[in-house]
DNA sequence: AGCACGCCGACT
DNA sequence: GTCGGCGTGCTC
């Protein structure tokens, strides 16, 4: 046995690259080398931050030396970067970026080279690492008993108010900050009585608390009904059992799935355990977390990507430390280092905004099941609109089903009414929906008008040649925003000044057709001339607070009619809105991807369920080109059963299979001679499937001509959107004829983890 | 990702 | 003659 075998250590490096790297740790190191800390390493001529993963086995070649251990004790347990490594194969990522990512911002250190003027006046290049932790540390101040000297003035008031707290608490220490707060600008005298020795000052570590000013009541536990008792039940069942148990908690919109949250982690909090909850998005947690706080007495940490990375890192710290039982947040706090975690919540769970789509291309509502499935805890996925997938998985026994199909106090779902448009394509609004909305203003109810598409017209189309304006880049037609005065394309924000002429006959008549949030705003105004009307989409909520601001108009009855996109069907409970009118719902049934009709069915039943949630019933009314489609008229009959079937059989039908997030492609055991028969065939599978596909591509054996940018990788993943598909098929087209020796491609699509646990 | 090495075009 | 363009290759 070699001494020098047992120091040397497995490193991962946050770069995109494969594999691992292996490194010495010298003597005076070793204790201090534990797996799941940061070591810093020669890497090239750089110095890098790398975590340590374990000790090796025995390593081929030169080594080299870490250079430090940069952290007293490990950043992340034996389970957790379990939960990494299942990240990084699942993704196709390197395991040093999924840890980077998991872990807190901005504490590495790299090194950065800087241009210093020496003392003779040449040039030197200095190498400095830069970056690292980021603990905000504060000065306390506490009186010493008997001082020998008091000063006078604002001194001697600040030596006396840290004495009256010293009688009460012979530890009482006061911030600086506190200190300033309290008495104005005091530093010079501060540092007087720590001179006289009437004071003792420390320096602490102190968190940025981003909720600290908020005071927050305390409310009880609600009754549950019949289904919500039942579904708690289960859940808690779960709980005490103490293993992996997944759950579809689908509760139609009102049906209090907060108060099972609510309740369920009560349990799992009984039983010493802890909870994570996940919203999709930043708006919704302030909510939230009001309730929760009511609710709770235990530590509750906020983590999600609006806290700068200061607060990030404190409430991490906090988590880490155990001081939190309860994290909330969006999908990053999914990485929160909580331990002993009983019960994983995905509220929302069929939102996109769990998705992750730059760096590590993750979904955290699938990351959760595999969270939970480490952890052995209950995992509740939670919406009125689950995914396909989740439904079809609660078919086949894989997700615990828990349904509440009834709103909670009694309250009735919505009077719903589908309204054909056809032949009537000039009228934003039928005469039921003018009729509905003036009958609204008179009782004083509010009204939602949504409609899924941005701007004032949405075509644009030459008078004179008939050429229809689109953005060069991605062929898409733009829309003329009259606010900004702009032609512009939603895909890829190009844009033009308007009015414009036409680019290929320099005609100046440009017709506007189809009709945006703004244009619509504009004809409500027209016709109800008294009525207050908001619009909240993505332009008129720019900026900080913009979209707080129109819903706080909401909440208080100052706006009538509010004109939206889908941003007005997100879970918010607004007890005043009677009347939800959807202007089109062709525009999301047409877009194309294959989950079209299962979008569109969300989206209307997420915006119909915003109707009559208080105390008088509500009404709806969908005007369409296409009442007979499955999606909406099992949307407003509030018939998921009946969507949910039709959509499975659709899917089973195309070829897109339901447990699948994405289309599925797969490829195995292909030659050399095969390869080009096999790309062919992707792409003309690819032709076939619409929107977003996430292939994995693996070449299992050597690669022995350039494949463009993949070139030396044998793994990679490549994510197409629609207009990109040509992307692929370059790719595919590079593979043919780029092996030697027989091969394997297999070009797999994401498939939900629960078909895998 | 960085950073070096290397081999060709237009510059003081 | 060399400064610098980015193609290619490597990092324990």
């Amino acid at each position: 046995m070699t001494t020098t075998a047992a120091h040397i250590v497995e490193v991962a490096i946050p770069l995109p690259l494969e594999g691992h790297f292996h490194y010495l740790v010298p003597e005076p190191l070793v204790p201090r080398a534990l797996p799941g800390t940061r070591v810093l390493v020669p890497f090239g001529r750089r110095k890098l931050t790398g975590y340590l993963l374990g000790s090796a086995p025995a390593a081929a070649g030169e080594l080299k030396e870490i250079l430090d251990v940069l952290d007293e004790a490990p950043l992340f347990t034996p389970d957790e970067l379990e939960f990494y490594r299942w990240i990084a194969n699942y993704y196709l990522h390197p395991l040093g970026e999924v840890i980077k990512m998991a872990l807190p911002a901005g504490i590495n250190l790299v090194s950065r080279y800087r241009c210093e003027t020496a003392e003779d006046g040449t040039p030197v290049i200095r190498e400095f690492l830069a970056g690292g932790r980021n603990v905000r540390l504060e000065r306390f101040y506490a009186a010493l008993p008997d001082p020998p000297v008091k000063p006078r003035g604002k001194g001697l008031e600040i030596l006396e108010y840290l004495e009256y707290l010293r009688e009460s608490d012979e530890s009482a220490e006061v911030s600086g900050a506190d200190l300033r707060a309290r008495f104005g600008p005091c530093t010079p005298q501060l540092n007087r009585l720590v001179e006289l020795r009437a004071v003792r000052t420390a320096e602490h570590e102190v968190y940025r608390d981003p909720f600290k000013t908020q005071i927050f009541g305390k409310d009880q536990a609600l009754e549950l009904n019949e289904e919500q008792k039942a579904a708690h039940g289960r859940i808690a069942e779960a709980l005490r059992a103490g293993s992996f148990a997944p759950f579809l908690l689908h509760g139609v919109t009102g049906s209090g799935k907060t108060e099972v949250y609510l309740q369920s982690i009560a349990v799992a909090l009984e039983l010493q355990r802890t909870a994570l909850v996940l919203v999709p998005e930043i708006a919704l947690t302030p909510q939230l977390v009001g309730r929760f706080k009511r609710r709770f007495s235990c530590g509750i940490a906020v983590l999600h990507s609006g806290l700068s990375d200061g607060e990030r890192y404190d409430e991490w710290r906090r988590i880490r430390r155990g001081e939190a039982q309860i994290v909330i947040g969006a999908r990053s706090a999914l990485f929160a280092p909580l331990s002993d975690i009983g019960i994983i919540v995905v509220d929302e769970e069929h939102e996109g905004s769990y998705k992750q789509s730059e760096g590590v291309r993750y979904n955290a509502r699938d990351l959760a099941l595999v969270r939970g499935k480490q952890a052995g805890a209950a995992v509740v996925l939670g919406s009125a609109t689950p995914l396909i997938t989740s439904f079809y998985a609660a078919r086949q026994g894989r997700l615990g089903y828990l349904k509440l199909p009834n709103r909670v106090r009694e309250l009735p779902m919505p009077a719903t009414q589908l309204l054909d448009v056809r032949g009537k394509k000039g009228l934003t609004f039928l005469p039921e929906l003018v009729q509905a909305i003036e009958e609204n203003l008179d009782v004083g109810g509010q009204t939602l008008l949504f409609l899924n598409r941005r701007g004032f017209a949405t075509y644009l189309v030459c008078e004179d040649c008939g050429h229809v304006m689109r953005c060069p880049n991605c062929e898409v037609t733009l829309t003329y925003h009259r606010g900004k005065g702009r032609h512009i394309c939603h895909y890829c924000d190009y844009s033009l000044p308007a009015p414009s002429v036409c680019p290929t006959c320099k005609g100046k008549e440009i017709t506007l057709l189809g009709r945006g949030t703004e244009r619509v705003e504009e004809e409500v105004q027209e016709r109800f001339p008294l009525a207050r009307v908001a619009r909240m989409d993505r332009d008129s909520t720019k900026g900080k607070g913009g979209h707080a601001r129109v819903l706080k108009a909401l909440e208080d009855g100052s706006v009538d009619i509010l004109i939206g996109t889908q941003m007005i069907a997100k879970g918010h409970d607004f007890p005043g809105v009677t009347l939800v009118g959807v202007i089109s719902a062709d525009a999301s049934l047409n877009l194309p991807d294959f989950r079209s009709s299962e979008r569109t069915f969300q989206l209307v039943t997420q915006v119909m369920g915003r109707a009559g949630r208080g105390d008088r019933p509500g009404r709806v009314l969908v005007q369409t080109l296409a009442p007979e489609h499955y999606a909406l008229s099992h949307a407003v009959a509030h018939d998921y059963e009946g969507f949910y079937d039709q959509e499975i059989a659709f899917r089973e039908e195309v070829g897109y299979p339901p447990f699948a997030h994405l289309a599925a492609l797969t490829f195995s055991g292909i030659d050399s001679r095969q390869t080009e028969q096999s790309a062919q065939e992707a792409a003309r599978l690819l032709r076939k499937i619409k929107g977003e596909v996430r292939l994995r591509v693996e070449i299992l054996g050597p690669v022995t001509a350039p494949l463009g940018k993949v070139r030396g990788r044998y793994r990679w993943q490549i994510l197409v959107k629609g207009r990109e598909r040509s992307e692929l098929h370059r790719v595919l087209f590079h593979l043919r004829g780029s092996f030697s020796h027989p091969s394997t491609i297999r070009l797999v699509i994401d498939v939900d983890p629960v078909e895998m646990l």
